[in-house]
DNA sequence: CGGAGTATTGAGGCGCTTCAAAGGCGGTGG
DNA sequence: CCACCGCCTTTGAAGCGCCTCAATACTCCG
């Protein structure tokens, strides 16, 4: 019914070993880790706010969000989580704390166990390096995020998301950096980037017509990468993505 | 000159012993870190941008923020960080990457070298613990910030920075969480909030004349914790303070 | 073919910025 | 000791960006 949790578990091992020296005992290890697929509707919470829960979330497929809800019924966004990737990686640290987590896509997701996942990391400072590696980019996204919303105009913010994903897409090897399917709403959309819907409308309407994206659906293409970074003031450093798939393409 | 640096220690190590149980070996080797004072001028950079830099800085006295720069000039404060803390403990992690840091005050800082930190870190499964800890904390810190960001007005978003440093403040015992120095001009309080110094200072008017706040000079008082709280939709749990410092109050 | 969620567009208002200028306050030199 | 200078704070007026409210199309799906 979905990917096999081995084979989760494998993109678990690719993305830690960009961050770390792993041996094979270290891969050995993590794919021995005890793992759940479970798919799960869109817009439906994987961990509900204030609960403790003790799983680290490993995206398999579509996009998962984290995000904190306000009291007026708002709400922001504040990652996403792509294909690949492990949703809230703090939480393994602090299993009380911690995001609530909501699938913004129809995804499938891959529960590890948090503690095993401490023993695992304890027992190997490769691994422990790897996961410390991991939550500080992960901290660095957010830190480049709330710069954005502070002092950014929405077309910047938007550009930047753009871009952002777009390289996120490429290094999970999901698709091109300039064509790529972001299957979010305007709504959700604006939930991300601090925007009401309709000014995420506009704001996608000013980008197509500057010729700076073209929108098929939720196909997100971007004619000229360079242009579009330069708009964003995107510098890609922050994202810690070795440039070995930048040779690769 | 400056405060000894076994006691600089030993606020490292009551700091992270409410984060993880540290048994005595492991405050021994905290102990044993090599540790280097150093007082900086108000402004003065501590880590420039883009450079390599494999020290934690421990805050001894004064401000220090974490920032990042734009290309107008502008500059977004990512962190401010208190006497007692460790500045961008993520670096530790990743010396190459991490935000710049600047003394926001006049400030003296210790400087503890990465290399020893990681050392100490990986040879005690507790101390490794405290670290992700608190770069778990770190990391809720900001989410919460870009969502004051993103999604507040400016009265909230200043109540809220109050509530944040009282509390903060108060737990590292500078000061009560009601009545405190925060010795920032408001342009920097600006470069925090995402605001002009300009409606910086009208927003602080407003909030003086609703009787939220009473401001002489750079001290900050606050008649009704429970009021600005309120205002401010502050909820302390993020912070992961553990209540014992209420108690003891 | 109907209905619900999503996207699009318009008009008016508020919050924050920008530009500009004047008033405190502390520090420094004569 | 006072005059001065630079930085910070304070206040005003006008403009822009984003929000709110509101209404209309589109698209997918049963």
């Amino acid at each position: 019914m979905s990917p096999l949790p081995s084979s989760a578990l494998q993109a678990l091992v690719d993305r830690l070993s960009q961050l770390a020296t792993l041996s094979p005992q270290d891969v050995d290890s993590l794919m021995g880790l005890t793992t759940q697929v479970v798919r799960v509707p869109a817009n439906a919470d994987i961990v509900l706010p204030g609960s403790a829960f003790d799983h680290a979330i490993l995206v398999s497929s579509g996009l998962v969000g984290r995000f904190v809800q306000l009291a007026n019924g708002e709400r922001q966004i504040t990652a996403i989580h792509l294909p690949g990737e492990i949703a809230d990686f703090h939480r393994v640290a602090t299993p009380r704390a911690g995001s609530p987590l909501q699938a913004l896509t129809n995804a499938a997701i891959v529960r590890i166990s948090g503690k095993e996942l401490r023993a695992v990391a304890l027992a190997s400072p490769a691994i422990t390096e790897a996961f410390w590696v991991y939550s500080a980019i992960d901290a660095a996204v957010l830190a480049r995020w709330a710069v954005n919303l502070a002092r950014r105009e929405a077309r910047v913010r938007m550009a930047h998301l753009f871009c952002e994903i777009g390289l996120r897409m490429e290094s999970s090897g999901e698709s091109a950096r300039d064509d790529f399917l972001l299957e979010l709403t305007q709504a959700q959309i604006g939930d991300i980037l601090g925007l009401t819907p309709v000014h995420v409308n506009r704001t996608m309407k000013a980008l197509k017509e500057a010729g700076l994206i073209e929108v098929q659906g939720r196909i997100i293409r971007i004619p000229d990468w360079t242009k579009l970074c330069a708009i964003a003031e995107f510098d890609p450093e922050y994202l810690q993505i070795l440039p070995q798939e930048d040779q690769a393409a």
